[in-house]
RNA sequence: GGUGGGGUACUCAAGUGGUCAACGAGGGCAGACUGUAAAUCUGCUGGCUAACGCCUCCGAAGGUUCGAGUCCUUCCCCCACCA
């Protein structure tokens, strides 16, 4: 029979299960949770995987639960971490958690007339456990030697000039507990993880078969690389959010319209929920037609308008069409100000920018970090206002330069856009 | 607590008295070529400067010296072994 495996398998969202038994199990519908790190306010790319996964579990009927991580959040995981995590504060860590929901509302339906996902916070059933309690009821459970063993703790302890500090070894323990809870109190039977969290995932049906005698079960996605080996989900060493606030429209549309060639198809698999033939063809058409990119199109345009929304989507496609298309001449300044909603921006006062060095008004606008940087970046040729090439070091910008007299629009290299505005 | 090893720029990693703003590699950024791809080639990669140059920098604070990343003292942190 047919299950949710097999289509995660076919879609490139599988790595591996703890039992086989687990195919059986889905045959029938089964409470699932993923674990949810609020080591930021916002959910990045590279979460995305993870995502789709728990979205397909809610559409072939299974009931999800997206666990934000509240209380583990405060001890930091250590698995695929080199270093020893810096500690968030209670604060942060609850910010983070808000932002984290906004984005998982796009993914995942809670109200669902059947099998409407659920949000809990493991905060809310760490924070009134006392220490004494944990060690006496769970901590008893667990044995050194297999703790000692988990990848996520040998590797720190082989690398030796690093360690790990007895906060982050307990992690383990903590989200197994995770799981013996979910599993108490929504009879949930499956976790979901990347491959990274095989230790822990496994430490919790460990725990639970000790306490409860009953088998529960993992299930881990891979690590989605591109074609180079590298995580997938950083653009110009920044990381992709999923909040607009973080990474405009514009620039999450182009960090999936940029993809490689050898790395289109695979993603549109894993991103969209595209049919699979479909997707067959675009895959042919990058064969065929590579310079028509199309398949880069469809899944920029199917993943912005998942987690986007159509208004999203537009502004990112017109401002795509208008940025590559070369002269600003002819827009207004109303168009300019709608296709840069929310590219990075800065106000200077007027005698701040007119008559001053591009490059000057660059590295005052924060575009880089220093005027260096900025004066290195014109002699090798690659910042431009309004489009034109900055040729020269000492080219000024004039009262021409600025769009009805308020706005200026910087570029750095091909594709990276900031606007100057003009306050007042 | 004891003994030994170690802390250098985004990362890894050279350097053990001047020639060190600090070799090298990776990463990043930019340019050329292309298809807003990949591969390749080139340049840049502490701050200020058109440039000469000036300033700040090698875990922290002191000290020795004409001169310290490099030597000495104290302190902090990490690792290993022992207790």
């Amino acid at each position: 029979m047919h299950t949710i495996l097999d289509t995660l398998k076919a879609r490139g969202l599988y790595e591996d299960q703890t039992s086989p038994e687990l195919d059986k199990v889905l045959q029938q519908p089964t409470t699932m949770y993923i674990g949810y790190d609020p080591s930021s306010s916002s959910l990045q790319a590279g979460n995305f995987v993870a995502i789709m996964a728990m979205a397909h579990f809610q559409r072939a009927g299974h009931r999800v639960i997206a666990l934000a991580g509240g209380a583990t959040g405060l001890i930091g995981d250590p698995s695929g971490k080199s270093a020893e995590r810096q500690l968030l504060t209670e604060e942060e860590v609850r910010h983070n958690l808000e932002g984290i929901k906004e984005n998982l509302s796009r993914f995942l339906d809670f109200n669902h007339p059947i099998v409407p996902a659920k949000l809990v916070n493991n905060y809310d059933w760490f924070k009134d456990i006392t220490f004494i309690g944990f060690l006496r009821e769970i901590g008893k459970h667990f044995r050194m030697t297999q703790m000692l063993g988990k990848e996520s703790v040998r590797k720190r302890m082989e690398s030796s000039d690093d360690g790990m500090s007895f906060t982050e070894f307990c992690y383990q323990m903590m989200q197994a507990y995770d799981f013996l809870w979910l599993h108490d109190h929504h009879g949930c039977r499956l976790q979901l993880g990347g491959s990274d969290q095989w230790g822990n995932i496994t430490a919790g049906t460990e725990l639970i078969r000790r306490l409860r005698g009953t088998e529960t079960f993992g299930l881990t996605i891979p690590l989605v690389c591109d074609s180079q080996g590298r995580k997938f989900g950083k653009s110009e060493g920044n990381a992709i959010y999923l909040d607009p606030k973080k990474t405009s429209y514009y620039d999450f549309y182009q960090f999936f319209l940029r993809t490689t060639d050898a790395d289109a198809a695979r993603y549109l698999r894993i991103f969209t929920f595209l049919p699979l033939e479909q997707i067959a063809q675009l895959e042919e058409t990058v064969k065929t037609a590579p310079a028509k990119r199309e398949a880069q199109r469809v899944l920029a345009e199917e993943v912005t308008r998942c987690v986007h929304g159509d208004t999203g989507l537009k502004v990112a496609q017109r401002a795509s069409e208008v940025l590559f298309g070369g002269s600003l001449d002819g827009l207004s300044l109303q168009d300019l100000l709608g296709i840069f909603a929310n590219v990075s921006s800065a106000e200077l006062p007027r005698e701040g920018v007119v008559g001053k060095p591009v490059f000057e008004v660059a590295a005052e606008a924060k575009l880089f970090a220093s005027k260096g940087e900025a004066r290195r970046l014109v002699q090798q040729g690659g910042l431009y206002i309004n489009n034109l090439r900055v040729a020269d070091i000492n080219r000024v910008v004039s009262p021409n330069d600025l769009i009805e007299g308020r706005l200026a629009v910087l570029r750095s290299g091909k594709k990276s856009f900031h606007l100057v505005k003009i306050a007042g």
